[in-house]
Order: structure tokens, then sequence, then C-alpha cells
DNA sequence: CTTGACTTCTACGACTCGTAGAAATATCAG
DNA sequence: CTGATATTTCTACGAGTCGTAGAAGTCAAG
């Protein structure tokens, strides 16, 4: 199927490094976390500092990624956390179906028996609707 | 966000087509039905009948669609159900991040109370009395 | 066999994405 | 202030996808 919304592969491999860092990274630090495969189970990627500012600035115009132009060398966030971000393409997807419901029964019959746990623990508690 | 994994606009007209369809459409059928909003809420679509049959062949390559060069006008339908298809492009997308539990949690956030009924038999949870 | 319907081939332009050099700009040691 | 260094912006190319469809090939029926 190969799909991944709107990002391409460099991109992606970007915003997981950005996801998981704790603070802002500038786009040298991005870099070498890119190399290091210890600070991700990615591949490791060997790209100019160049390029990597080059895909910073496309996440931040399609935004995905907000930048601090106050600090010297500028400091990029993730807009949204992963968990956000996935679940918004899961809505996405699930919103281009005019049979919600019957997608959405596709969907739990592929779940494993712990998210389906996890599942019934958020909808059994939860009154459905918070963020 | 503007999502909708790996199908292009066109592409993704076409196969709504076809999943509303009942039975095999030839390229022609096919056509006529692109052109004619009745028989869907998507605007009116003027295309070649060879754009459309380049299209299907795309479409066949990728998997998306099955076609039958045993009768006359080729028929086509479309390999998996329209649900099917949504539900497999919300598991890759939840399949690609590592929290997958938070994901859930976040997409969960997000439906609507009928949703999140209709989860709640899918999962097998006793109905809460708020929706 | 000819004709018309149908299909395959080939192709172009717009756009995305990875890639990065070149040029501009900011910062800092002296 | 000045030049060297770090950083950012500009510009651009090549590959790939997608909408688009003409041209040419194939097939069945009269």
């Amino acid at each position: 199927m190969v799909v991944m919304g709107s990002l391409g592969v460099l991109e992606r491999l970007m915003m997981d490094v950005l996801w998981d860092a704790s603070a802002p990274l500038t786009a040298n630090e991005l870099k070498e976390s890119l190399m290091r495969p210890d600070l991700s189970a990615t591949p490791t990627k060997q790209v100019a500092t160049t390029t990597v500012l080059t895909v910073l600035s496309r996440l931040e115009t399609k935004g995905f990624v907000a930048r601090d132009r106050g600090v010297r060398p500028h400091a990029y966030t993730a807009v949204m956390t992963r968990a956000a971000h996935t679940a918004g393409l899961m809505h996405e997807v699930l919103g281009q179906v005019p049979d919600r419901e019957a997608a959405l029964a596709r969907f739990i019959g592929g779940v494993t028996p712990q998210e389906a746990e996890t599942l019934r623990q958020l909808l059994g508690v939860a009154p459905s609707h918070n963020a």
C-alpha cells in the first residue's frame, strides 16, 4: 500500500527525530541524530546540512514544524505530537468514506488483542469526547 | 493535511465509482459515471476515454483494480471493498508509530459519539448512557 | 477485408521530494 | 571594525507520480 500522508521518506525521518527529541533542535543537531542509529531505529542517513535546512523549511511550510528564528542557530520543533499526527491522519482517512461505521468495523477487526483492550478501556471509561 | 494514501485525485474518484458500482464496469461506463453527478456526490469530471483507460491500468498495476480481459470491453472491479481499503490505510498509518496505544487514544478522542458507540459494540463493551 | 470499437504505447506538463551548491547574511575572535 | 566562520536562503536538477490524451495497434462483426 505505501501511504504515509503527505510526507516523503526523509521528511518523515526528520519528523521522527523531532518527535523523539525532548527539546527543540537545530538543523545540525537534527542532522547528527539522523546519522546516529542509536537515537532511532532508523538506518543511518548521511545528508548535507543544507539538505536538512531545505527539508525543514518545507516541513515548516506544510505546518508540521515550528521554527524559532529568535535564537541564532534556529531551533525547530514538531508542531503536533506524533500521536496527534497519527490520529489526525487516521481521521482524515476515515473522513473520506461515506460508510464510516463499516470502515471502523473493518479496522477493529485488524487490531491486536492488546490494542482491543486499550480501546475497550478508552471507550468504557471515557465519555467519548475529550480532545 | 491532505493525505489519501497513494491515490491521486482522479484515481480516487474512479475508485469511488467502482466501489459504488454493483457490478464490474467497462472503461466507458466508468467514464459515464464520472460525468454523472447523480451517481456520486463528486463534481462532474470530463475526461477522454483513453485517460480513463490509462488510469485504470495504473490502478491495476497498483493492485487496486482487477481487470477481466476475457470479455471484450474489459471489465474492471475494485479488488478490495472501500471499507477494507480504508481500514488498511488506517492500520498502515497506525503501524508507523512506536506508541500505537497513544495514537489510538488520540484517535478515539476524536470520534463522534455514534462512532464511539459502534466501537463499543464491536469490542463488546457495555454501552455508556451519555450519547 | 473494411470499419468502428476498444486497448496499448508513448509522451508531455505540473508538481513533489531528495539533494545540495552558490550566494547572502549573521556572529564572533581580534 | 574586519575578516573568518557558522548559518540560512536561493536556486536548481533529476527522479518519480499523476492527469491528460493523441497515435497507433488489435479485435470482432458485417
